[in-house]
DNA sequence: ATGAAAGCGCTAACAA
DNA sequence: TTGTTAGCGCTTTCAT
């Protein structure tokens, strides 16, 4: 993709470089209609433009008799006023972007969801665009997005922190979603991993586990980090337990490689980067024979749409997407009204226990004390 | 959602009705900067605007020394190009529109990427609305888009044909995804679930299933009539085949519902109206003792990326889902060129056989002819 | 209640 | 090579 090159965009072949004059036209065979503006409209109903205006903008200081005769007009015309030249004279393009790292992400399908959901209940419109995890064109494309619509929403931006504060005030009104700008004004909504992370440990210590091995996401993964932190503080913390850790992935082929090693690790229970790695795990544990929960219990992240109908049901940790997405709304409009944004939040994940935790089996209890 | 009544954004609340005269303003607590013109830049560099143009869009006419002041003074003003402006003089946003009924379905997510993706290929943006199924909407929503933005893909429009008819050509330049026009020139790409049923059923009759059960999707869905259709064609078409039809739905739940129903039924093979479907039945069968494919056979379709991951793998017949959008952009760029759009597709689904169709359980082939 | 006119910020023919 | 000028289509003062 050729982003970083030519920014413009590229032009259609055959079109005729005649410019905006020669017209808007009708493409797919129709014969060439010169595209109703408010002018012609204007001078069809015999009234002046800015009546036109006043009528398609629903003013009531129009005489009803003429407000007649311009939708009239409009109406025999197929007039529909240019929304591009609307939005030049108003300042204001009401369409909001999103930028996301990976649309195929359930997470950020959800937030787009969210966002677009609620942004249209205000008349607002979304572009979205795809940074494909590529850092060097999240800058390029963030600032281009920003200049084609009125605010911004930027998903868990993998930008250097420098750069990101260097463009966040050419990209304000902003919103950042799992990320923030310490020291900045700008509204930061994020999920609080460690949150999730302490509730997995805390259930899983409640059935009587004392060593965990943990199935790590991407080195380069930040909410990786986040998770893999908590970990360990939270093992740390603890009188007796024993974390294991596994360089694994993120995908569900990686937790179905990670199976042996998991055996391996002595652990009792499986603490997984994601649902993905989680459900790999379930799959490579059942091939070896090991019975989830019964020989070993298996915890997820994420709470995707799938994890309430593995073998067994998955333990995970919920996180609301889609909120994420209707609160960014929240903030953006409040910001695009030039007040100041709500607070920010850290969104707790919720527990959800199903069926792949139960008790550590009888004889493994006390394996770490013994050592 | 109020996009019935009034169509035009809302204002932010505490918005200063000032209009754009008093300048676009930097929000997120910054000093007001009165936002750098291509005016600002031409009185700056001491050239006229024309020439700030000009260099701006990388014409080679500029003398250097010219252009490197112009391009210091930009700089210096931190000038960004209005797009909107921009927009307006060329004719022509950069952008393309894409509607479809439910963003939460894995086919539009995927045509969603797959349009914004070829699309950003050219410079082109990506505006996307989602019409939540509501039929009346859709077809404001789709004018609204479109005006937005220089073309639009409507992804399987449920619109009556004649509204669509109607408002044919105010979208145009439009492609239709699952859905066709017939007697328009508006391209169409589409998936034939008729091959796709057809395979699946070639398929178990060579493993000699004779006695299918279909669990049926909603009745209001299209791709449910057409699944629905050619199994029962393709069944007419056999010399023994019985088909057994049970009203189901869409979700897991309806396929795990239908376990009994599918076993009354007395099929041998059961053909889900898709892989959410399928998958449920899988559960609800495996909860009733009943092994696939050992004694019953079950085949989904759309191949979703988690049908690799049932147990046992689903056998079922993907469709192009990513290819769709890259080939709907093709079109819709070949249309903004004023060129035609190339023919109308209709993409064949690839059967893919993993585990959980097999032979016809010893005992149970003949079945049908002993009726 | 209506119209005339001056923008909004940019591009492109045309002239110099 | 550069500047002048006239748009693009709409909104909104300010008069009337």
């Amino acid at each position: 993709m050729s982003l970083t090159g030519d920014r413009r965009a590229a032009q259609p072949a055959d079109e005729p470089t005649g410019g905006p004059r020669s017209g808007r036209r009708r493409r797919s065979g129709r014969p060439e209609q010169p595209a109703a503006t408010i002018g012609r409209v204007a001078e069809a109903a015999g009234v002046s433009r800015a009546t036109v205006s006043r009528v398609m903008n629903g003013s009531p200081t129009v005489a009803a008799e003429l407000a007649a005769r311009v939708r009239a007009a409009a109406e025999a015309l197929n007039y529909e006023p240019s929304l591009v030249a609307r939005s030049l004279a108003l300042g204001r393009t009401s369409t909001v972007s999103l930028i996301v790292p990976d649309l195929s992400n359930p997470m950020f399908q959800d937030v787009l969801r969210g966002l677009s959901h609620a942004a249209a209940g205000q008349g607002y419109r979304l572009l979205v665009a795809e940074s494909n995890e590529n850092v060097a064109e999240e800058a390029i494309l963030a600032v281009e997005a920003r200049r084609r619509s009125d605010g911004l929403v930027l998903a868990s931006p993998r930008v250097p922190e420098a750069e990101l504060r260097a463009i966040s005030d050419r990209l304000a009104p902003l919103v950042l979603l799992n990320r923030d700008l310490p020291g900045s004004s700008v509204p930061s909504l994020s999920v609080d991993y460690a949150a999730g992370i302490a509730a997995i440990v805390a259930h899983l210590r409640s059935l009587g586990h004392r060593r965990i091995v943990y199935l790590a996401g991407p080195a380069a993964s930040t909410s990786n980090r986040e998770r893999q932190a908590a970990l360990r503080a939270n093992c740390a913390a603890e009188p007796v337990c024993v974390l294991t850790e596994l360089a694994c992935g993120a995908t569900f082929d990686d937790g179905h490689a990670a199976a042996k090693a998991i055996l391996r690790s002595g652990a009792t229970a499986v603490v997984a980067f994601n649902d993905m790695v989680a459900f790999g795990a379930l799959s490579g544990l059942h091939e070896l024979g090991i019975g989830v929960p019964r020989d070993l219990s298996v915890a997820g992240f994420d709470d995707i749409p799938f994890a309430r109908y593995t073998t067994p049901p998955l333990t995970t940790a919920s996180i609301p997407r889609n909120e994420l997405g209707r609160q960014a709304w929240d903030r953006l409009w409040a910001l695009l009204g030039g007040g100041p944004a709500g607070h920010d939040v850290h969104f707790q994940p919720r527990l959800l226990v199903r069926d792949s935790t139960g008790p550590v089996p009888a004889g493994r209890a006390e394996a770490v004390g013994e050592r």
